[in-house]
DNA sequence: AAAAACAACATTATATTTGTTATTTTGTTA
DNA sequence: TAACAAAATAACAAATATAATGTTGTTTTT
């Protein structure tokens, strides 16, 4: 097992127990303390994790659960299933919008597999990743940077998003409850709402964990997409609701795709 | 010597001679020519030269001499010490606008130095390199990405500039003739000149080389500017204009500062 | 006082760089 | 255009550098 391997272990057992224990981690990865001791370093240092006497925590609920450095690192083969659903929806030649966070970077990463394509956005880690990648024409919204989340946020944002339009918009969030999605966020929140006003065709990504749950913010209505994307399905109340309105639903799974 | 100092001195030899000899490149750094082909290979696949049968090439005038990536491994000292100067004409609290280009993405660099600051910049460089900075308040401009000049540009960079003001700007060119500065592209000149505009104070960043040259677009004249940062003397010709017209121009040398 | 954390060094493992050799490609010219 | 020589490439082996790990001794924390 190697380093990074192992690292990877780590982070998944502090997303499932919130905490780690120091002499557990070496017994368990057969390694020396001190071995342990510079991974949980790392972690740290990356801001992913915060070091205490004996172990590491993640501190539920602080700043690090909603650190972006954080959320990259979860459910990864829950976003690579939606984002191999969610690049179906693409053809060659659209003009595609997409918004921050770590669902939508994992999408973005993907879409040269569609190009020709233009690609607009304020998520840092898309513009990162499509800088060099042929037949993608790049936009940046521009905007004020922010750290917690990545992207770019503002005024300036939402005015640019005014003046484009798009053929599909790819909108992600952390709650849907009932019929309404949320975010935590008012500023993100406000250039979610922008996008959606721009996308002729506007899909929803949510982990199928966040159903049941509620924000700060309410971004938009569930009938106000097109599609919503998820990875299975999620609770029976918030299943019942989305049934009852009679709003699409696709699950993505990693071994293919089925819908309802 | 590492392989990563051979290939900067190999773009050195490039830079002045236009073209390298594989077998008098392996005779001087007392290498194999295998380690010189695979050198060449290496800065080919990053764009900076072309492999030709026994040999190197920058193509003088194409594509290649005007790849930022080229450009970003010119005069690394003349830059630094430019951007050493610059930075003097920076106090912490002030917003800075700085424009595309090596020699920006150089100056951008250092600006943490002189933290905390608002920067506002077309420059992806810049944008990648302050984006984890803490005290810095990071705004893009947006745009189209030009993979050429790693910035962004067009209509959305101009609207957003036009909105925004800055204590100071500023500009880098590659031409400077008589009292007038140069560019060879369209798009970028728009964006320079809506930075001039939105700046309290305007500075200029110019390598002596580039005096007396032309391009094809006019970026500005030089009184438009507070002051034109340079690291050495220019020509004969260029001075007596400069010094005719009563501008100001401040020279960054490698030892420290003087200024005229 | 005991446990944990840390620092410094030694050791091992991995990755990178380089050279050698054999093979293929390219350019030249008879 | 056939044949040759030079150059380029590929594949492997050797050397070097870097990274990872463990050990030991010291310092800090509880």
């Amino acid at each position: 097992m190697k380093r990074e391997d192992r690292k990877q272990a780590i982070m998944d057992l502090l997303v499932s127990n919130g905490a780690v224990d120091l002499d557990d981690l070496a017994q368990r990865f057969t390694v020396s303390k001190m071995t342990i001791h510079r991974d949980l370093d790392d972690l740290e240092t990356a801001g992913v994790m915060r070091k205490i006497r004996g172990g590491g925590t993640i501190d539920a609920g602080t700043q690090f659960e909603s650190d972006f450095r954080f959320r990259a690192q979860q459910d990864r083969d829950a976003k690579n299933a939606m984002a191999e659903t969610a690049l179906t929806l693409i053809e060659p030649g659209m003009t595609v919008m997409i918004n921050d966070g770590s669902m939508a970077a994992t999408l973005g990463a993907r879409l040269p597999e569609r190009r020709p394509l233009t690609v607009i956005t304020n998520n840092a880690a898309i513009l990162e990743s499509l800088k060099n990648e042929t037949g993608i024409t790049l936009i940046a919204t521009g905007g004020v940077y922010s750290a917690k989340f990545n992207g770019y946020f503002g005024m300036m944002t939402e005015a640019a998003l005014t003046a484009l339009r798009a053929d599909v918009a790819f909108i992600s969030a952390p709650a849907v409850s009932g019929l309404e999605v949320f975010h935590m966020n008012e500023t993100v929140v406000r250039a979610k709402r922008a996008m959606i006003a721009a996308g002729a065709k506007t899909y929803l990504l949510v982990h199928h964990n966040r159903f049941g749950r509620t924000a700060l913010h309410k971004l938009a209505d569930l009938s106000e997409f097109d599609a919503v994307i998820t990875d299975a399905k999620p609770d029976a109340d918030s299943l019942t609701a989305i049934d009852q309105a009679n709003l699409k639903l696709t699950f993505a799974v990693t071994q293919g795709i089925k819908s309802t």
